[in-house]
DNA sequence: TTGCTCCTCACGTCACGTGAGGTGGC
DNA sequence: TTGCTCCTCACGTCACGTGAGGTGGC
């Protein structure tokens, strides 16, 4: 003779909540072991915790209980291999794509921290040791004179998606040259995605940085700031110029409160 | 002049579904840069796209959009670093959530393809190397003589939920001794969860295998032909008796072929 | 009888997807 | 005019949660 639970103990002891249990059983996913006739009570054994827990760890992933139950009728141990088989590959796709997520996070979350740290007043430019970068450089912008001003970023955009680049990951610019941020400096050459596996970088080392406020490629002064900064102290310039958003429309409502930093590495 | 993008334009450069789009404009969550007061047209600049990714990240962890779209109006950096932190501990909770399925599903796999190669007639015997096992052991079992035969596996599955022990890992079976196990097959003085990170294991070894079909706890002669087999082959017991049961429900339909495989340690 | 549990509708929720029916520009 | 895109309801979907109203055993 077999213990049986009412659905109260049985969904108590697997953490499933009576609601779930008859709705799985409305549709034939898993029904309790007895019921009885006169009354419509449900009653389970506690040898169905086992499938009970088989399928929450199935289900679990998006796959719809309706293709689940229909897997469990006709099962065989071959059938049963199979599924947890292709199981463990959505586990490991989503592993993938959550371990990708942290990376965005924490690729966001060092733009942040380096806005917080911007020097007072945010217009002071100076020299900085910084870590390396890696990023995926985007295709060569063509700045048209009758094109849009967006056209080539969502000419990135759109190769991005083909290469697929993730772009989930902040997006930086550069310009080939101090002479080319200079005289344009909302025009970059290139547009970057700071995914940390990307296959180019730019190297740890000291780098001139300048920091302002404005809306995208609205960089004020900056550009001349720095020219002078390295005319009075000397300074060369040894690399391409990087442009990045540090605080924009995730951190502030006001466009025109956006913190640009930009960098050069310098000898 | 900022470029404006049509929806269908702006889903397909990120991807996220034109309704979608409209549904998180209902509500506040991310609306166009600009709508079009006769037609209602909504239009998109390219620089949303940095908004609209940022969202699908957020969201892909179940946080609902209405608690997405409360925390992002009065953003501040530090309001934005502060989400990203929280969420990089959910990302965290929830990897290692999918690494514990992945070794469910993965011990679950060992247990059925032991059995997939469960020796001819299923009834035989033989003494096999085994690899380490690792478990983590329950409440030793009360068998009082009135007691339903089922209340100790009551008491270890609630044991196992005060215990935080996932329940999700396969159950087996020991009794502490063959005499133990040959007087009373059905019922074992331990129940024991298969985790591979238990603080227990049955060590690598040579093993008396037995296996034999039938429902939870009918052995058939399986002990009987166990204890003749040590005597023809002058084998002595040096350990505890497993009892796992390698296809079980999940893997058939008819509970009278269920898989059992019983291990002990022999010198 | 009271309190507890169970039942079956039936509607709500969440984040959309999917037509239904109509409009507007080339 | 045709074809395309856009709009706003409004209902469907999925996996339940949440009462609503009624039953049954101690």
């Amino acid at each position: 003779m077999k213990k049986l639970l009412s659905i109260k103990e049985f969904s108590e002891l697997t953490g499933i909540g009576q609601q779930a249990l008859r709705h799985w059983d409305s549709f034939g996913l898993f029904v309790p072991a007895y019921r009885n006739p006169d009354t419509g009570y449900r009653y389970y054994t506690p040898d169905q915790i086992i499938m009970v827990k088989f399928i929450t760890v199935l289900s679990s992933l998006n796959i719809p209980l309706k293709t689940l139950a229909a897997m469990r009728e006709g099962r065989s141990p071959e059938s049963t291999r199979t599924l947890i088989e292709q199981q463990a590959r959505l586990l490991d796709i989503e592993m993938r794509r959550l371990r990708e997520q942290y990376a965005v996070m924490f690729t966001r979350l060092q733009l942040i921290r380096l806005g917080d740290k911007a020097p007072d007043g945010e217009t002071s430019v100076r020299v900085t040791r910084m870590e390396e970068m890696p990023f995926i450089l985007g295709p060569r912008n063509e700045w048209k004179e009758d094109e849009k001003f967006f056209d080539p970023f969502i000419h990135f955009c759109r190769q991005a998606n083909e290469l697929r680049i993730n772009l989930n990951y902040p997006i930086a610019a550069r310009h080939e040259s101090m002479d080319a941020f200079v005289s344009a400096p909302g025009k970059p050459e290139y547009f970057l995605s700071l995914d940390p596996a990307g296959n180019r970088a730019c190297p740890a080392g000291d780098y001139l940085c300048g920091f302002t406020r404005g809306h995208y490629g609205e960089l004020g002064d900056l550009p001349e700031r720095m020219t002078t900064f390295m005319r009075e102290n000397n300074l060369a310039v040894s690399g391409p110029v990087y442009t990045a958003y540090l605080h924009d429309e995730l951190c502030l409502e006001d466009p025109t409160r956006y913190l640009a930093h930009v960098c050069v590495a310098v000898v």
